[in-house]
RNA sequence: GCCCGGGUAGCUCAGGGGUAGAGCAGCGGAUUGAAAAUCCGCGUGUCGGUGGUUCGAUUCCGCCCCCGGGCA
């Protein structure tokens, strides 16, 4: 059995190429690890892999999903990994590609089995923050489960609400789920994850170009579509960025270059809040914060040869 | 060339003899089934340069440089 390769690293930094190129010499496949890249609707405005980009390369879990469901990391999880124990079988790598970092962390480091929330009571706790808002949820929550009360910020009503869904669907406290983890898809020695860090100035003026060259490639009909759809603006793929600034637009609520302004700027954040959590989260990954696609692909190679090489002898 | 106005944070600007704020941008952090989400925290500065007055100058004065506008 070969061990994954998993490629992660800010939104922009170049990705789903070297994706493409890494699995091409490893004779790999490419699964998506990207929280947006999943939904059918957002081919341009995620950055989607165009089939010509893929190249022959047999790519899992893009655009296979309706940007009306609300997926979910858990889902992700269980995508993920049938398709890779589907390539072990084979005995090909998977490469797993995208900047959800969650989504990474959950296959090597598990998530809690926590079962899936009712939707009566998703509804009736997203109402429930609506009419009370974050406060009203951590009054709620503070009798029945103060540690999580305690632990989440003041204003965290996104987090507060998943807790307090728990609660009313578990009768447990979901701090007390989150002591177990189930084990990881991916063991210890079963994958090899390395982070690209480009220089921060050059990844944001690489942002802002991206955008652009999105307008050009049909951001704004592809955000036009949805908009007719009518969706829930909560929805996550309505929330991928730019939609709220491009359907603001079609509203004629603001100029078409506020919306791009504020459509950049909110990717430059999330690349910052990326950059954090490579860090913090996945201080360990070996980093490649060369830009160029050869000096990358040279450095992936080279390290995992080595472990590749390791598994082999462990596994004859 | 002359006359005004202005040079303060990355940007737009406020302030004023005791080394300085606001907005935006930005930076740091959290992150267990919405994560491209959600939330917490932080002014980051040769106050154009140089002399002078003063206990003390970013502030007052002189000169110089730069940018607007006007008159030539």
């Amino acid at each position: 059995m070969h061990p994954a390769i998993l490629i992660h690293g800010p939104t922009a930094s170049g990705k789903t190429a070297l994706a493409i190129a890494v699995a091409k010499r490893v004779g790999g496949e490419v699964i998506n690890a990207d929280s947006m890249q999943v939904y059918r609707d957002l081919a341009v405005i995620s950055a989607r892999p165009s089939e010509e980009e893929m190249s022959g390369v047999p790519h899992h879990l893009f655009g296979h999903v309706d940007a009306a469901e609300r997926y979910s990391t858990g889902q992700w999880l269980e995508e993920a990994r049938s398709r890779i124990r589907a390539l072990q079988k084979k005995n090909k790598p998977a490469v797993l590609v995208g900047g959800t970092g969650l989504y990474l962390l959950a296959l090597t480091q598990g998530l809690s089995s926590i079962p899936p929330i009712p939707e009566d009571i998703r509804a009736e706790v997203r109402d429930l923050t609506d009419a009370e808002g974050a406060e009203g949820l951590r009054a709620r929550l503070e009798p029945v489960d103060p540690e999580t009360a305690e632990r989440l910020g003041t204003g965290d009503k996104q987090r507060l609400a998943r807790a307090y869904e728990v609660w009313l669907t578990t009768g447990r406290s979901i701090s007390d789920f989150q002591t177990e983890r189930q084990p990881p898809v991916l063991l210890d020695k079963e994958w090899m994850g390395f982070a690209l860090t480009p220089p921060r100035a050059k990844l944001y003026s690489k942002i802002d170009r991206r955008f652009e060259g999105m307008l050009m490639q049909g951001a704004m009909a592809e955000a036009r579509a949805l908009i007719e759809r009518d969706l829930d603006p909560e929805l996550p793929a309505m929330k991928a960025h730019g939609m709220p600034w491009l359907a603001a637009f079609a509203r004629g609520e603001i100029s078409a270059e506020l919306a791009a302004e504020n459509a950049k700027r909110d990717t430059r954040r999330y690349a910052k809040r990326q950059f954090t959590w490579i860090g913090r989260q996945f201080p360990f990954w070996p980093r490649i914060p060369g830009t160029e696609l050869p000096d990358r692909l040279r450095v992936i190679l080279a390290l995992y040869k080595e472990i590749d090489r390791e598994m082999e002898a462990d596994y004859s």
